[in-house]
DNA sequence: ATGAAAGCGCTAACAT
DNA sequence: ATGTTAGCGCTTTCAT
């Protein structure tokens, strides 16, 4: 016996964690060889009726239970997929932010779940970075994650060009709803979305004089739906921004960006505000509630995303409902199938959004109609930029 | 070499995952050993300058990420903690549930990650299990995950005894908001905030007749508010419960429960209504709003839990505030302590929760006061019978 | 300051 | 049907 693990009295046994019982142990136990044992533990066949009972019974008896680590090592596979996202406020006290702005990646995770649930080798590791921390911080903790998982999904688009290839060096990687670069990607149709929000607005309610609350520079959500704004502005002549004010999509930012839109109010009033998403569009409905403006009577708002809060808003929030856990579930199939093929061909999935019809945008009280919005191009040649390209199936 | 890893161009290598760098690689390349490597790796000391810089820049070179499953093997411990929670509804498009049900573990998640942040070498697996599922189910994912992690968070007492006990004799569990069995123990001092809320009841609104909607028979939470109602009952003559409904915690059971009452509401109408959590509440407000029924005038609600929906709904609701967040950082610091020092004597911790008066009680409109409940000891003699019974009388 | 080598617990190819 | 054994990639002790 060159090789058994130390499970008799000696020092060795004192370093084990406690309660480890190993193959080994088992294997002697049941006077069989290490092979049966991993046989009888995956049920494979070739293993005589009685002595597989005899090995699961010393199993159920010694409380045996395989460590992951050996299993990954000689299997080469880990059976564990991390889910990696940022965490944007730390204010453990904002209350409304508790109450609306957890949904998000909640949503996401549950996606992922439910994908992963089936399958009961699957373990989903969780690993936040946090914006207001260093980028080497980040570096340090998804470099620590990407050697504890066979695949990464990675939520929007806020880690380095430089990193990420680092990452998808050694691991397969999906994005969720960021800018694609070298990875799949599942994003929603952002730009269809909010094209679709801001015609309405023009189109349908004859708004002329715009109001941008926007988000984060570098969120590609963001970025996506102020190009679509700015498009839709660009192809309806009598449009125009009357300004624009950029938040970090908290509340609070929300209702900053009421408290600078009223500072301007007399110069430059606006008929309607499009903030880029929904708990913005909160603040700021708050804000203008305070100052006596009325919504939709004095000025329309809209948000993004859905959030149940906007649903039960007085008035409701006219918005685009954003498939959340639908996202999670394509990224995390995406991430499987690749892990069981890796020759797949890179692939980014956009998936369509509803247009969510109801009080703060002008439309009769009462209305909530949900309407899913069609694809709509984006435009290349006012795009400068080497435009992100949606391409289907590689 | 009798132990060199396959790294020349031979077949071995193809069965690597791609883009596999080993330590070995790393150490060939900078002509070094694999020791070596690893101290720089690690940044220890006992190794010249330029020798680290060498190394540092073949790893940087070749993208080299550490394999955390050959380090756990080697180093006896996996650097990740599990936690596991259990999904109780699982209807894609209850867009009620998906507002406010989330919360619960979602709160607790975010109260595990802060505590985890700060030491990047922890990771957290995540593992939910699926309440409309067989034991086995259950049986085979906790075997799973906990092959996985070094130590484990376990959300309520849903699992059963045999299990725990196999469980934690394989690694550290910390039961969070669950019976005190063998194993530590975090939790919310559910008994007292109970207590305190309906004495505010009985004492302050002079309630008598309540009705109760309980939680699941087996939930830990849901069975000692409903021992304290039980309490509160016996000590306050006059006091009778008029009826009970076992709801499920989500607001379609609330609005069941609602449902019920008013079906008995002839007969048997109480002066108050006690839930088992917010969301039932919530459910049993629409339900009696629906009929007419006007809260706190012909009756009084509360609730359970102080999610926000309940606080910016109308009528407001009272409540008990869980430290939702606390219960995920306090179970947290409690596992790595013990996973620090295993020696430690089996602890439970019984967080402290707030009476949150609102206007679903009866408390003036506008009423929102929040105030520390202090600690009641449970009364132990009259604990005599085994079952809860409704229609006790004081 | 650096290297050699013995494991860590398990899997799977190859015997028998 | 069952056993033998050579790794899996890394850490760490013990030499040097």
């Amino acid at each position: 016996m060159a090789h058994t693990p130390a499970s008799d009295g000696s020092a060795a046994t004192a370093s084990r964690p406690v309660g480890m019982v190993t193959l080994y142990d088992v294997a002697r136990m049941a006077g069989v060889s290490t092979a049966t044992v991993s046989r009888v533990v995956h049920g494979q066949d070739r293993v005589r009726e009685t002595t597989r009972a005899r090995v699961q019974d010393v199993i159920e008896q010694l409380g045996y239970i395989p460590d992951n680590a050996a299993q990954s090592l000689s299997r080469r596979r880990k059976d564990v997929i991390g889910m990696v996202y940022v965490e944007r406020e730390r204010k453990e006290h904002d209350v409304e932010n508790m109450g609306l702005g957890l949904l998000y990646y909640d949503e996401l995770l549950r996606g992922v779940q439910a994908r992963i649930r089936d399958d009961h080798h699957w373990s989903l590791l969780i690993t936040c970075l946090y914006e207001e921390e260093g980028d080497d911080k980040d570096v340090s903790r998804l470099m620590a994650v990407a050697g504890k998982v066979d695949g990464l999904l990675i939520g929007e688009g806020i880690i380095s060009d430089e990193l990420l290839a680092r990452l998808s060096d050694r691991v397969p990687v999906v994005i969720i709803a960021g800018t694609p670069r070298k990875t799949d990607v599942v994003k929603a149709d952002n730009h269809s979305g909010a094209t679709a929000l801001v015609t309405h607005l023009v189109e349908t309610h004859a708004k002329r004089r715009l109001f941008h609350v926007d988000g984060p520079d570098d969120v590609p959500d963001a970025r996506e739906r102020r190009m679509a704004l700015e498009q839709v502005l660009r192809t309806h002549p009598g449009t125009i921004l009357t300004g624009r004010y950029q938040g970090i999509f908290s509340v609070n930012s929300g209702e900053e960006a009421g408290n600078a839109l009223l500072g301007q109010w007399k110069e430059l009033r606006p008929d309607a505000v499009v903030c880029a998403n929904d708990q913005m569009a909160l603040g700021l409905l708050r804000s203008l509630s305070r100052a006596g403006v009325s919504v939709p009577g004095d000025v329309a708002v809209t948000g993004f995303d859905d959030i149940y809060p906007g649903r039960i808003n007085e008035p409701s929030i006219t918005t685009v409902h954003q498939p959340m856990r639908l996202l999670g579930e394509r990224a995390c199939d995406r991430l499987l199938d690749r892990l069981a093929r890796p020759g797949l061909r890179r692939r980014t999935e956009l998936l369509p959004v509803d247009l969510v019809l109801r009080e703060s945008c002008g439309c009769p009280p009462g209305t909530d109609i949900r309407q899913q919005v069609t694809r709509v191009r984006v435009a290349r040649s006012t795009t400068a930029r080497p435009a992100p390209r949606a391409g289907q199936e590689g």
